[in-house]
DNA sequence: CGTTACCAGATTTTT
DNA sequence: TCTGGTAACG
């Protein structure tokens, strides 16, 4: 075992060795809190705490897997694998799998994202008759969740008068009953949502003393990183959960709390001190990550909000060089100007893109970013926007899974149901809801009595069709693992031939992310299979073996398909755990933080990392801080702490850059700069990029004499064809944008249809033996041959070559076609 | 029922 | 600029 307290100093010795009551870590930006956790972690163990008793809560699955191995590097054991690690979402997840049927739930219960959320609300919204533009439903969403993770129950809301003043005040009196239908229908589902896996947890606790006792004897030791983004539910989970043993240990930083729109309170930490006897306080204030400058600077910004935790942040680290400050005329020149920045950065002081990281305020802003590094050719990662399980085509592959395991799952039903398109349309869909709710049934079982409700004998065969398909996947998966099912799947759906035939780029990269799908079905099936045999040799922990118990509500999950539910179950299980774990990870936990590339991220996403050079770019008014965040001194202020997140991520050189003028919806906008750049300490800033002033006034980067400076040495060099086409094959070709078109528009002239005049007796024939080759009149289109018939029995489909209009798609189930020969 | 073409509305941050 | 929802048509 290596010597872990060596190297440690003796505030963070403190912070390790205090292991009995309760702790609070005040941790500054860049000191050592990762360290100092796993190191305590370690040393927990190696005083003899069993891993099995250790619940270590962090902020993303990426974290607690670094703490993992870091503990496991120091102990030299395999011991950290027992260790309860993960965020609060996924370690309340796993857990309930196997406590849900106590509350209700069934085990293999969906997690709805924030789309199928969004989704179940605008069907309730529609169900009561309500407008959904005005209740629109992120609004309603957002409402919903604040109260959530208040631990405010749909009951609790429709009472609290304040609440309701508030609702009453934005005219949205109904939103009490939303919340209530939203519930319940999620309930039905058998699903939660985010905010229900820690609320359902908490109720879990409250209600089952079983499952509280269960729990708080086996958390002997708990930890929670980035405490201050903790909200009201999850600091009562924690309270009931380390009532017994009041061996908490929380670390955080109330200057960097910058999550209050999820709900979470800096409260929480003034409460904890209130809440447990003799809190042990230990504050690590030596910074061992900044330079001198950037850390003066950040103390600088974050002394103008008032009431924090007295700390003073120092290091012993050098000078570094000053800040730059950087003006430009456009965003695009913001982009530029940071491609060619980085680029010599890399010629100069031979920095590899990993040392690099551009952050904003807001998603939208990358393009310019992405455009520029690309045109240099620097490789680059983009963090967040829509993950790989967001994607339409993964999510719709996927909801194929989820209905196997859970057919109540209504979201997924209505994903796949007529996808690929086989003649259940959106009026089939809309009865089969209504029925649904009528009978107080799931839409599944609608379907599998379809006969009862009177269907026309078309739409009653395709859903006959779909049913059988569904239970036999369901009836595969007892005797298959999960990656046979799935190949299974899209063999039988035809959706992966369906994508591998759209040959356009966008189809291409579907069939690609389709593939790359089942690959990581397969890894996690190979995954799980070695883990299994762990497990058989005693190490298996009764989480992951819930149907141990016997379970009553297993049975209306299960499918009519007879035989061995021990397997199902079994499977069913497992593939249940894969998909919450995906709808759980985040885009920051599939991409490798050590790849060479330059990373572009929100300073929301960059919390808790390092970089040697951050360019800290739109630093605007209404940007940053952003327009819907300025309205109150709470707001501000945290705006003001995520410009401290930014500044303290820098290592060694720090870029603070805005533009005169940006793209908006296609429309150019001018912002001044952000009044957080009067709060910059002059002595420790470099402004020989912004025009002298940090406000609007002189010259600047973009009009003229900085950026040809900067350009002279360096300029165009990497442009040449070949890395653009290399770059274009990496990274996918540049988005079109108004530059890259050629100025006159080459509208291609829209095919217009030249009249024909029908005879005025003209008839219809019978089109249903329509053959290849004849001769055919259409109302519109006048004469033409027949040239290919395709579509399906119910939806024949012909393509007709008109002598006039060319080739033309005629339905033959709709258009009128006079058979002439 | 399914496809397409057009128009409106959206951008704060995320588990 | 991009996306989703809808209307109109085949």
């Amino acid at each position: 075992m290596i010597d872990y307290l060596n190297g440690l100093n003796e505030r963070q010795k403190e912070a390790v060795t205090t292991i009995d009551g309760a702790l609070m870590i005040v941790a500054g930006a860049g000191s050592g809190k990762t360290k100092v956790l796993t190191t305590r972690i370690a040393h927990l163990m190696a005083k003899g705490v069993d891993a099995f008793n250790i619940l270590a809560l962090t902020f993303t699955n990426k974290a607690a897997k670094e703490m993992k191995e870091r503990v496991e590097h120091i102990l030299g054991n395999h011991e950290a694998r027992n260790l309860y690690i993960g965020t609060f979402h996924s370690v309340f997840a796993r857990i309930l799998r196997s406590e849900a049927t106590k509350i209700g739930y069934p085990s293999n219960f969906t997690i709805y994202d924030t789309d199928d959320a969004k989704s179940v609300i605008k069907t309730v919204i529609n169900e009561m008759n309500l407008d959904d533009k005005h209740y629109k439903p992120s609004t309603v969403y957002n409402r919903i969740s604040s109260a959530k993770n208040a631990l405010v129950n749909a009951e609790e809301y429709k009472t609290d008068w304040h609440i309701q003043q508030e609702d009453m005040r934005s005219n949205r009196p109904a939103i009490a009953q939303i919340y209530d239908s939203y519930a319940k229908r999620c309930f039905k589902n058998g699903a939660m949502d985010f905010d229900d896996l820690l609320i359902k947890f908490y109720e879990l606790l409250k209600t089952v003393p079983e499952s509280l006792s269960k729990y708080q004897r086996r958390f002997k030791y708990i930890m929670i990183d980035e405490y201050q983004d903790t909200n009201p539910a999850q600091y009562e989970i924690i309270k009931l959960l380390g009532a017994m043993h009041e061996n908490v240990c929380v670390v955080g930083d109330d200057a960097q709390s910058i999550y209050s729109f999820r709900g979470a309170t800096i409260e929480n930490i003034l409460q904890f001190q209130k809440d447990y006897d003799n809190v042990h306080l230990v504050k690590l204030e030596q910074n061992y990550r900044s330079t001198k400058n950037i850390l003066n600077v950040a103390n600088e910004v974050i002394a103008n909000n008032k009431g924090q935790i007295e700390k003073t942040l120092f290091t012993d680290n050098g000078d570094g060089e000053k800040i730059r400050l950087v003006r430009t005329m456009t965003d695009n020149d913001e982009g530029k100007f940071v491609a060619d920045t980085i680029q010599e950065q890399k010629l100069r002081n031979h920095y590899r893109n990993k040392d690099f990281a551009i952050l904003y305020r807001t998603n939208a802003q990358s393009r310019a970013f992405e455009e520029s590094l690309r045109r240099m050719s620097i490789p680059y990662i983009i963090y967040g926007g829509i993950s790989f399980y967001q994607r339409k085509e993964i999510k719709d592959f996927i909801a194929y899974l989820r209905l196997i395991v859970n057919p109540k799952d209504e979201e997924a039903l209505k994903r796949v149901i007529n996808y690929p398109a086989r003649g259940i349309g959106k009026t089939t869909i809309d009865k089969c809801v209504l029925y649904a709710n009528e009978q107080n049934i799931s839409m599944w079982e609608v379907l599998t009595k379809a006969q009862q409700f009177g269907f026309k004998a078309g739409t009653l065969e395709a859903i006959d069709q779909f049913v059988t398909m569904i239970r036999s996947f369901a009836s595969m998966f007892q005797k298959n693992n999960a990656y046979e099912v799935a190949v299974h799947v899209g063999k039988q759906t035809n959706l992966v031939k369906e994508l591998f035939n759209d040959k356009s780029t966008e189809g291409l990269q579907r069939y690609e992310n389709i593939q790359e799908l089942l690959n990581s079905i397969k890894e996690w099936v190979d995954d799980t299979a070695n883990r299994q045999q762990i497990d058989d040799d005693g190490v298996m922990i009764d989480e992951q073996d819930p149907f141990a118990a016997s379970d009553p509500a297993q049975k209306e999950l299960s499918f009519d398909a007879p035989a061995s539910p021990q397997q199902t179950t079994s499977n069913a299980v497992t593939l249940g755990a894969y998909l919450q774990q995906i709808t759980l990870l985040t885009d920051a936990d599939a991409k490798d933080p050590d790849a060479d590339n330059v990373k572009l991220m929100t300073i929301h996403a960059a919390k808790g990392l390092e970089f040697e050079c951050v360019f800290a770019a739109g630093l605007e008014e209404q940007l940053f801080p952003n327009a819907l965040s300025i309205n109150t001194r709470e707001e501000l202020e945290e705006e003001r702490r995520l410009f401290y997140v930014v500044i303290t991520r820098a290592k060694k050189k720090l870029w603070i850059s805005y533009a005169n003028t940006r793209y908006k919806f296609g429309q150019i906008v001018q912002n001044e700069p952000s009044r957080f750049l009067d709060e910059l300490p002059e002595d420790f800033i470099d402004k020989s990029y912004a025009g002298g002033g940090s406000r609007n006034q002189g010259s600047s980067f973009g009009s003229g004499s900085a950026f040809d400076r900067l350009k002279g040495g360096f300029g165009n060099k990497s442009n040449d064809y070949d890395d653009v086409a290399k770059a274009e094959k990496r990274y996918g070709a540049p988005p079109k944008t108004a530059s890259s078109k050629p100025s006159f528009s080459i509208t291609p002239a829209r095919p217009q249809t030249i009249e024909h005049k029908p005879d005025t007796d003209f008839v219809a024939s019978d089109t249903s033996n329509l053959q290849e080759g004849q001769r055919v009149e259409h109302q519109k289109f006048g004469f033409g041959e027949v040239v290919k018939m395709e579509g399906s029995a119910h939806n024949p489909i012909a393509t007709v070559k008109f002598e006039l209009n060319g080739e033309k798609k005629i339905m033959l189930n709709y258009a009128k076609l006079r058979i002439v020969s």
